[in-house]
DNA sequence: TTGATAATGATAACCATTATCAATAAGGAA
DNA sequence: TTCCTTATTGATAATGGTTATCATTATCAA
């Protein structure tokens, strides 16, 4: 996440609380601040942690209720990886799949394909299953850390 | 997993305890049999309870010990789902994919294909990422559960 | 500026997982 | 088969992350 795209992200969540009702309070910026400007997917202590470096940083209750109210608004996802470990990310649209640095943790957003959709289609008349949702994620190492 | 599928595993997964200098014990065969003669990936509560039934159920550490030498062993893997829960199932060899019913949970596993791989391929000239390793998951709802 | 109340912080409660350690049982050797 | 070494177990304490509680505080519409 670059600087703009933060700042522009930024303002579509405070937009969203502010639509559905939700107050927009200091713990729930600094939360949302860290979370936007993040280049990799940060678990929930992550996060926490990162906010003791703030003035008065949010307590570690309000970290975990300001994550569950931007799940509920669909503004964020969690990241799966291999080891098992979560990490939260701002929600992407549509079927865009996902680049993990396996050294470093940096994520990156890639575009679904064609390809792709048609094997699923395939799948789903081999089997009979609905299909409606699928993960594409790939691991490997970023150019930076294969130098 | 059907019956004979599921003893065949066992066997297996008994001789590797053998050759690598583990001892086939009771508990370890107890949750060893749960985990593979399930149709859905499980948690470590899960097994856990499921094996209460049993005339002598292995304790609660028991069953996280028995998970961390099959994973140690690769005999077991990590399922992740929408919602962020974990599950365990038999590891499966090679790039295979996963199609799971959001209803029952049944998990089927599904051939890999060549489109997928190709399209890695444009993602690593692209990105100039090394991609080592990919998830495809596929979610939806079998059969059984859309009549 | 005020007031209703949503949200917060501090902390207790909860629950899953891990560590501890004396007792037990697996399995090779005799 | 029996014995012996020691890996493994069960019971439980410790740990650590997440959730619930509740009096206090801060948001924001009027």
């Amino acid at each position: 996440m670059s600087g703009n795209l933060t700042t522009e992200l930024l303002s579509n969540w405070k937009n969203t609380l502010h639509q559905r009702g939700y107050r927009v309070t200091q713990p729930r910026l600094q939360v949302m601040d860290i979370i936007a400007a993040s280049p990799t997917p940060l678990t929930p202590q992550d996060i926490y942690h990162k906010s003791l470096d703030l003035d008065s940083p949010p307590g570690i209750a309000s970290v975990y209720r300001t994550l569950e109210m931007l799940d509920v608004l669909g503004l964020i996802q969690q990241i799966h990886q291999p080891g098992g470990c979560h990490g939260i990310w701002p929600a992407v649209d549509g079927h865009k799949h996902l680049l993990l640095c396996r050294n470093c943790g940096q994520m990156q957003v890639i575009e679904g394909n064609e390809q792709i959709t048609e094997y699923i289609s395939r799948i789903e008349k081999d089997t009979g299953y609905k299909v409606d949702e699928h993960w594409l994620q790939l691991f490997g190492i970023c150019t930076e850390c294969s130098d």
